[in-house]
DNA sequence: TACGCTTTCTCTACAGTGTAGAGGAAGCGC
DNA sequence: GCGCTTCCTCTACACTGTAGAGAAAGCGTA
């Protein structure tokens, strides 16, 4: 057993988001972490006050590392950069960003990314309230399909998967769901991702010009 | 201690569902359910094979209940309806929801509420690939304003969250943010809503007229 | 009524969790 | 050298899900 200095602040948040990244982020535990740095698991407990406090530095570092493109001039251009940054930040950190959607508290890091589609649609010309509420839906789109896509809902079925769906078909009566069979277990996340942007954009525009 | 009868499978079902929602749903536990219900813990084991076999079936009557108002003719009208379905289900069973949103498996139930809107965007035009994309969109929009609904983050802040929010932005330079810091701390959940719905069918018919 | 069988429940036990509280050892300043 | 602080370990507790064994209640049949 090692004794001294082998433990960091930062050391420990880092070894928590590669635990929670590799595997399922449901078999994180204080004990495994103690245990992958070579340490009793009470010594987390002197640099972090509890479980929740170390994720809570977990989601931080998170926020942190969401990659944020420049401004490309067109407000279209910039919320589709935007929203793809945090694609990669959930594809980069499937188990951390799995928490992330379910942690109830303030991730003061976040305000990097919320900032930066404020700053994007104000310039654009929406209203105040027409902004905050773009944003919340801008961000909830990009952060429950990248949700979707690290879970492995869409990649294409598998043979099981697909049958497995059509027999729970069989009891009730689903002709809409029957006839778009194919098409359901074949999806394209990044076309998916594109159309959902489109829409999205398409869909604000419209809101621009008659507000 | 009673002895026998006072157990059914659905029962517990229902038992465990009135659990999830009031209240935390972290706190629920097979043993409290247990004790709820006057009994072993092992005796739960008996109708349902461990606990996620018992979620699966909590899950599964959750959706049973969403309610699906009948077809007004304009899928404009359809789709809202539905997406509000979806809303007053998370409110009335909040634990459950949350539970239900970051649930991995198969729920067959959810059937029901997918074919409505499939059917809907089928019959007013939509292609394939733009329903079975549409209908994902529609979904993960509803679904997470309903979790952030029920999370509380769409009621006004306190003064204490507000000024926590405005302390958190003195560090670095979030201009859009300060801006808008009156507009952030009064959010109208109807209103919000709404606009989101209205973006989306905007959008929508764009993607329809130009596909 | 009596026997056994099945169903339903209880009891005990185990490995796992987060973490409180006490204690020990390493390194620092004097 | 001494003491103090910092960092870590050990032990222990209340909690979790659930395996395995056994008891009791009610049924079907004789």
């Amino acid at each position: 057993m090692s004794r001294r200095g082998t433990l960091t602040r930062q050391g420990i948040v880092e070894a928590a988001m590669a635990m929670l990244d590799e595997g399922d982020e449901r078999r994180f535990s204080m004990r495994r972490l103690a245990a992958e740095l070579g340490v009793d698991p009470m010594a987390l407990y002197h640099h972090h006050r509890n479980r929740h406090a170390l994720m809570q530095e977990v989601m931080v570092a998170l926020m942190a590392a969401c990659p944020i493109p420049p401004s490309a001039g067109d407000w279209r251009q910039d919320v589709r950069a935007i929203c793809h940054g945090i694609r990669q930040l959930a594809r980069r950190h499937p188990g951390t960003f799995r928490v992330y959607v379910v942690f109830e508290d303030w991730v003061p890091s976040e305000h990097r990314v919320h900032e930066a589609l404020y700053a994007t649609l104000l310039e654009a010309g929406f209203g105040e309230t027409a902004t905050v509420r773009a944003v919340r839906l801008l961000l909830s789109y990009a952060e429950s399909f990248a949700v979707d896509e690290i879970t492995g809902w869409l990649e294409p079925f598998s043979a099981q998967e697909r049958s497995d769906l059509a027999d729970s078909l069989a009891g009730g009566t689903h002709p809409a769901i029957t006839a778009l069979l194919d098409t359901i277990v074949t999806p394209d996340a990044d076309a998916e991702f594109a159309f959902g942007l489109d829409v999205l954009i398409a869909g604000l525009e419209r809101m621009r010009e008659t507000a």
